[in-house]
DNA sequence: TTCGAATTGTCAAGATGTTTACAATCTCAG
DNA sequence: CTGAGATTGTAAACATCTTGACAATTCGAA
């Protein structure tokens, strides 16, 4: 098992920033605290309002992430896949999960257990370190998720929803690509965006038009990230001539 | 100096979180690094995009806290006051502050310069535990201010965006009170839930009608926090006979 | 007390998003 | 290859939010 363990992290261990330039003790005590597990389809490794068993750690395969609104519809949130984690937070300060989280397909995950995770950070000041750089990441990335919101017109709240996720949803996102590829069909982006479908439909066709995105069946395809971003960040972006759908 | 911040901390101290079940050790090492300081109106202890000087405590009077949205127009995100934070992420992942935070009439605030405080919480487990624990409630209250946006109707945002605020915006939010006086104003409330004045004021009058809260000039009084804030959770809250309008 | 700026209360017109409905397209299992 | 289910594309009717305009109220300063 343990064994398992180690040769899922040596082999996914650089994938996570929790693993990244930490000293092979260190190492070494995640790894035997470390717990390898291969779950199902619709397994939910995090339920809202229930408390968490460990810090998930996501080696193969995607969990589907969603949160509870009004009247108990659930809406869209994010996916994680491999070297993403849930968890942290509810693992720290010992207080329910935030999220629904529920593996799509089967995925290949490592569990940190709680309390043990707990005394290792506590103990350790690399992984303190870590762990406060992640929430800090954390932190950042849900004050620009709220503030999106503050976009009122859907052009640009899509855009700059797009623009997030193909930066890494989960990550510190210094990312500096120009395209990404998103796997999120229209009616997810609708639900995280407060939008109707159709709304994000006639949005996601204004920015094909402008050849920032391409649109596929269960995919987007993002051909211009910063212009994407800019669309966001300063309303309505102006074409300069003669950069005019010249999309792939 | 040095006195002053003894002398500040101690009258203080116990109101925020930070400063709670330290011991004296402890407590006397913040004390040596902190820097009491009395701000004017209009002093900016944080910019958007700019680094900031250390972890802000606020002693005494109030400072108000917006974001940067589309086109350059402010966003009201909140009000800290008295035994209020700022600043914590931005000291300890030493990236720029997220908020504009500009003093409103005239402020005590004792500043933790960001090095020296960044040492002790990596030095201090009491101390590394505490920021832990606050990142943690950080990233709890911005997942429920995203939450919120999930509320499409305008009645629903305004009532758990009170319920919010009433609970203690930058708080963990154990609150179980009934009631509350809100300082804000119409126009702000408007500006940090991404609608216009005229929606809130109706949805103000439609919540004053159900008695749940009494409409003032730049102040809302909350008669029944816990209704308030079901009205939100729930979707459309139905009045038991009986319970109508009784408002003083 | 009085004046003026700020805030709140309302209303009609216009803009915009949602809903409802259905067609077109794509994917995958059989 | 075919058919069913899922996803995307569109349009009209409807609901609702915003905008703009102005009156009423409140509070503080003169």
């Amino acid at each position: 098992m343990t064994s398992s363990v180690r040769e899922l992290l040596s082999r996914y261990g650089d994938v996570h920033q929790l693993f990244v330039d930490i000293d092979a003790a260190t190492r070494k005590e995640l790894e035997s605290i470390a717990i390898a597990k291969t779950l199902g389809d619709g397994k939910e490794i995090g339920t809202v309002g229930e408390p968490v068993h460990g810090l998930y750690l996501i080696v193969e395969g995607t969990a589907r992430v969603s949160s509870l609104s009004v009247d108990g519809k659930q809406f869209y949130v994010g996916t994680i896949t491999g070297g993403e984690l849930h968890g942290l937070a509810s693992v720290m300060d010992e207080k329910p999960s935030l999220h629904y989280v529920r593996v799509v397909g089967a995925a290949t995950v490592v569990v940190l257990p709680a309390a043990s995770f707990r005394n290792l950070v506590y103990t350790n000041r690399q992984l303190c370190e870590k762990v406060i750089q992640l929430l800090c990441d954390r932190v950042r990335f849900l004050s620009a998720v709220s503030d999106r919101f503050a976009l009122t017109k859907p052009l640009e709240r899509v855009a700059q929803c797009l623009a997030d996720i193909s930066t890494g949803y989960f990550s510190t996102g210094e990312t500096t690509l120009a395209e990404a590829e998103l796997e999120i069909n229209q009616y997810d982006l609708s639900s995280m965006l407060a939008l109707s479908r159709q709304s994000v439909n006639r949005s996601l066709k204004a920015l094909e038009a402008r050849g920032l995105v391409t649109i596929g069946y269960n995919r987007i395809h993002i051909n211009r990230l910063p212009q994407l971003r800019a669309l966001g960040r300063q309303g309505v972006l102006r074409m300069s001539p003669g950069q005019t759908g010249e999309d792939g």
